[in-house]
DNA sequence: TTGTAAGCGTTATCAT
DNA sequence: ATGATAACGCTTACAA
């Protein structure tokens, strides 16, 4: 910046200024400067930038399985907001190791980023400490449900009604006995589907036995366990409804592997709408998060929370039932 | 830091050597500094370190699609063993934009990042002038192949070498029209796997007619739109070697549709080898990549480029065929 | 072993 | 409209 300064025969405040398009320069000076700038191929430096700003225009994504397109899809669209909104994009990929996301929610307090964006349930440790002190922290969740009144700011959907949808739906379609592969205990979404099935299952006056409850978990293998499990305990249910597509996936792999029909013999449903839902075979009944909205508005939200210091919300987006092919009546 | 002098009752330049761990301190002093560093809540600031030692600690990815598992995938990795090695990883969503990469690449002349890496055939445009000048950038093109001799540092498998024995283990298995279906045209890999179709039919001394080669692309949509074309063109093939797995389901899903059966009908082999592969039906035969080994290697080395100017080199890993029943014998 | 001081590249305040 | 100057928080010669 003194190079460029020099080149244009003024000073370095009145090349910043220039540079930054602020009012009280003259028209002449801000073209010899621009130009001087474009020849010297001047870039500015992010870190003195930031360090005088104190702000970096960085935000932070916190994703616990990159390889599940739940996430990956969602990482895209926020990518793609944060972008336009002027943010750059980090991810910590946190995976299954607990230290992980606090050593990187830290980058908060060293300046490194600007704000946090939750996609899981799990809330750093030293995050949630602060929150809980009533601090204001620009921390928004998404993605995975927040327990209303916690305190944290979220973009969520409603995962009760939408499981509760599911699934009667299913009972629409002429089934009673419904099962129900749940996610792992962890996470909270696990238990707010669980009592969607429960709910839907109460309203229609069919009992949600405990027989009919498979602990399981978000991946292919999950679903296999399950499938097995329900391949030797005798006659199956008419349905169930899974927790997401990937163990969805893997539940009718095994099953089909079988023999069993689906729906024929059993119908099914998953949570997420992934991309495969469609293509496999029987193409899969289904929830379809919002996830552009979803990135959509927790990016301008957490911008807001960032620069003008926003009040705490969680709001809701509203999801959409995908009805296919697994789901239909059965003819056994 | 001058908090924790004060409160520690030393220099400011004492604090900092403390706490890097640097030889010439007393071990009285290094405690009373740690101790008042803990008390203080001490954050270092990360803008005013990469200001005076003019490096961040951190690499930017460009991924043209996120939601493509090829990519998510790698990002996965990349993301673990950049972590292990001290650096933290921003993601550049580069889409089909073709602004996007030039601008995000532009972040390693501000200092904002240390180093790319690569993850598609394209290469921003400013990279690439200046690695055409002779220039030494420290940057790494992964899982997209580059020109031999390109002047730029890959880590890549034999693309060619691959697609021919996808092709060699189609005629071990009795096929003799094997069609291809072909990736993107702007993708270098596109042309190097239909090499590798070509080869191997020539070596079985079997005609890669033109009416075998469909132009395609990576998405499920252009599988179907082959699988279309193919339903309306007559005898299919007796087999189909498809550019990457996500063209394969699109293919496989359109023709199961139309009665079609896999491999009776018409065998199919993909290429990338997608957590869903195994359990498409009929699961598709494909080629696994190194990922993790390419996060690794690529990572590695792009540290080796910024922190000791390491020669720029072009290395090569081991792919892997995965045979499945997709590429089964004929039937009909 | 510790302290002093300069400097990394910006931007904001205050004079001019 | 422009320039001088200080400050952002850290590291590192060099001096003590």
């Amino acid at each position: 910046m003194a190079d460029i300064a020099r080149l244009a025969g003024v000073s370095a405040s009145t090349v910043s200024r220039s540079l930054a398009g602020l009012p009280p320069i003259s028209e002449e000076t801000r073209i010899r400067v621009e130009r001087a700038a474009q020849q010297a191929g001047y870039k500015i430096n992010r870190h003195a930038r930031s360090l005088r700003l104190q702000r970096s225009a960085i935000l932070l994504v916190l994703i616990p399985d990159l390889a599940n397109q739940n996430y990956s899809d969602l990482l895209k669209n926020l990518d793609k907001v944060a972008f336009e909104l002027g943010y750059g994009l980090m991810i910590g990929h946190t995976g299954t190791d607990l230290e992980r996301p606090d050593r990187l929610a830290d980058e908060l307090f060293t300046g490194g980023i600007d704000g946090i964006l939750l996609t899981s349930s799990y809330c750093p440790s030293r995050i949630r400490d602060r929150l809980e002190n009533g601090e204001r922290l620009p921390v928004v969740r998404t993605l995975s449900p927040t327990e209303i009144h916690s305190g944290i700011a979220s973009v969520q959907i409603d995962e009760t009604t939408a499981a509760a949808e599911v699934v009667r739906h299913l009972i629409a379609n002429g089934h009673r006995r419904i099962a129900h592969l749940e996610g792992p205990p962890i996470e909270l979404v696990s238990r707010l589907r669980r009592e969607g099935w429960q709910r839907a299952m109460a309203e229609a006056g069919l009992p949600a036995e405990p027989g009919l409850l498979h602990p399981g978990g978000f991946r292919l293998e999950d679903g296999r366990e399950v499938a097995r499990s329900l391949l030797a305990a005798g006659p199956l249910p008419d349905a169930i409804f899974c927790a997401n597509d990937e163990s969805a996936y893997g539940l009718m792999t095994e099953l089909k592997s079988a023999g069993i029909r689906i729906p024929q013999d059993i119908a099914v449903a998953g949570f997420d709408d992934l991309t495969f839902s469609e293509v496999f075979d029987p193409p899969l009944t289904t929830v379809r998060l919002p996830r552009r909205e979803m990135a959509e508005v927790s990016v301008l939200y957490l911008k807001r929370l960032i620069e003008e210091g926003a009040e705490i919300e969680q709001k809701l987006v509203s999801h959409q039932l995908i009805v296919r092919r697994s789901s239909g009546p059965l003819e056994r």
